[in-house]
DNA sequence: AATAATTTTGCAACCGATTGCATTAAATAT
DNA sequence: ATATTTAATGCAATCGGTTGCAAAATTATT
């Protein structure tokens, strides 16, 4: 035998020649039950070791206290955080948390949607995959007015909230800040322009180039996975280039890491001659050296925000609609980028 | 209204002029409906927009498909992979994912015990908090049959199957190693000896020593819980030794990383006058400079293994009980260690 | 004391899929 | 053609909590 014998609302009911209804009622508080009633069923059912009982109340009540949260991937430190702002608001709230990876995959992303759909969750939290191409597996979700908010890689969606930050203005800070330093051939490696976070830093980067009178120069710009593979090749190509550049602008932290490396393994000091930004502030960006000069990413705090914004919307769908919520991110200089001001105390410098 | 009405079993039932239970074991691919009917069910079920009602079914089958996981914490990278292991085989068979954080607190994990009890999860995976004393907490989970596989951090209990890695081995290996490059006086950092893991490294890391004819010096042995603070408090206690060791043992990469930052900022050469090891082998691991032995820790492996067990008990509960599953480790030699053999291309030395 | 108002509690019909057993339809044997 | 197997399908109870409405119990009002 599996489990041992259930204890049910009946069983309670019938030890204390009361109804189920009752007892179920006197176990959430309803304000129809006798204080002293409650009393008794509440004892009673810790000591019959009653254990409240999801799927049936679930199924009674079509709702599944549910969120589904779909990630292109969990191992990095920006997601880790996320999920772990989400899942400390949601389980406060009594939500459970079911967490799907697309793998960066369009396939697996509906797979996942639909995956979810199924286990009808009760609302969607999704930052999309590198290829996803259109919404249309999200249809199903809006449909069924289950609330859906995309975080970090979004959809402009007139039905969807959307929590980011603003992309844009980090990449044009970068980029300002790298010209600031001199540099007047920077480098933009980066990931699919289909996914705002990278055509937005994309338009800042022009922009910041456009303001400073730099001529745009696509030869510049790599676009790939910005996995380890991508990054060596987008290298290798730069080391070819004459002139060389005078500034890498990465579109994430792991993969400003990469390149640091690999240009100090071919001679190229860091950042005399070319200057490094990365972007997400991951720990990763403090150990390399020189130490990363980035564009810090509010994770934690952006699991946090959609969660509670999802579940102000479950527990009054009337309330607000956020459209879109921006977080404040910020531009932390560390060594790899300071070809001018050299700081007192330095020693990550070769 | 929040959804529209769902399509039911019965919906489809009567549109096809079956019965319901018909409809049911047609969905299912019971053998005892006719292939011609089966194939009338599934369309219309497609064209009626079907969707399984999961509560109604655990409900009736008392199960939930559900398998919870509790971890420490989900930052870390090597968490990442075991649980993206998890979620590979679990979903392949077709099982849903609760992951909830103990954030090595005893406290919150004895909560995230009773919320997986709650939910009725059909089985529970575990790596332990720092500070968890004992079991008892898990008690209601064996009182229910439920299966508990721990992984990593594991209690040796007679019901429970653990997945681990050879502590003992991985301890005494890298201890091993660094007698063999020189090291006399070998610094150990870890954390609460109350866990396994740090336990086993430590048996290890003195059996070592005691093979070598070293004496085991209580003193050099820092106990914290890794973090940063803790680890820098730690350095600074090293620094005033006297001698200075001449080999630092640390049981993550990320406290060993720190190490090696902070001694290379008091201006000590590592690895010659002070030779560091890791553990984990974390992406980190390759970025330091010099970059950092470690041990290889094989967590996508480990997510999938103790899945594929869990998920073979639930299919049938007397396959063999496994009490002890060991996984391969591997001493990963970088040069953080190398006071000896220096690498023909070396790019990274100072 | 009788009636009205209010507070508590119970009745019973859900929610939707599952499954043991009975029944009917189809296939095979006599 | 009739009896016997076998294959398909249906009946109806069940899982356990929820909730609108009715009924009973209690308290307040006249």
């Amino acid at each position: 035998m599996r489990h041992k014998k259930e204890i049910t609302i009946y069983d309670i009911a019938e030890s204390l020649s009361l109804s189920s209804a009752t007892v179920s009622r006197g176990l959430k508080d309803h304000p129809a039950i006798r204080k002293e009633t409650k009393k008794r069923i509440l004892e009673k059912a810790k000591e019959m070791g009653y254990r409240h009982n999801h799927f049936a109340s679930n199924l009674r009540k079509n709702r599944t206290n549910t969120i589904g949260v779909i990630v292109p991937r969990l191992n990095s430190y920006f997601m880790s955080s996320v999920i772990s702002g989400i899942e400390k608001v949601v389980n406060d709230a009594g939500y459970n948390l079911v967490i799907s990876q697309s793998l960066e995959s369009e396939k697996k992303e509906i797979v996942s949607v639909k995956t979810m759909f199924n286990t009808r969750v009760d609302g969607l939290l999704v930052s999309l995959a590198y290829d996803t191409v259109d919404d249309s597996h999200f249809k199903v979700i809006l449909d069924k007015n289950i609330p859906l908010i995309f975080f970090d890689r979004v959809f402009e969606h007139p039905l969807c909230t959307s929590v980011v930050i603003d992309n844009y203005a980090a990449g044009y800070a970068m980029t300002q800040h790298l010209i600031h330093q001199g540099c007047k051939r920077i480098v933009h490696i980066t990931a699919d322009l289909k996914r705002n976070v990278y055509a937005e830093r994309l338009r800042g980067y022009k922009q910041a180039l456009a303001d400073h009178n730099i001529s745009y120069d696509e030869s510049l710009i790599f676009v790939n996975n910005l996995g380890e593979t991508a990054v060596l090749e987008a290298i290798k190509s730069i080391l070819h280039m004459n002139p060389l550049p005078d500034g890498i602008f990465s579109s994430n932290d792991s993969s400003a890491v990469i390149c640091i490396r690999e240009l100090k393994k071919a001679g190229i000091p860091i950042p005399q001659q070319i200057a490094v930004g990365g972007f997400n502030n991951e720990p990763i960006s403090t150990v390399i050296e020189p130490n990363l000069t980035t564009i810090h990413y509010p994770g934690h705090e952006m699991g946090e925000v959609c969660a509670s914004i999802l579940i102000r919307k479950l527990a009054k769908p009337e309330n607000a609609d956020l459209h879109r919520v921006v977080l404040r991110h910020q531009l932390i200089v560390r060594d790899s980028s300071l070809k001018i001001q050299t700081p007192a105390i330095n020693y990550t410098q070769l």
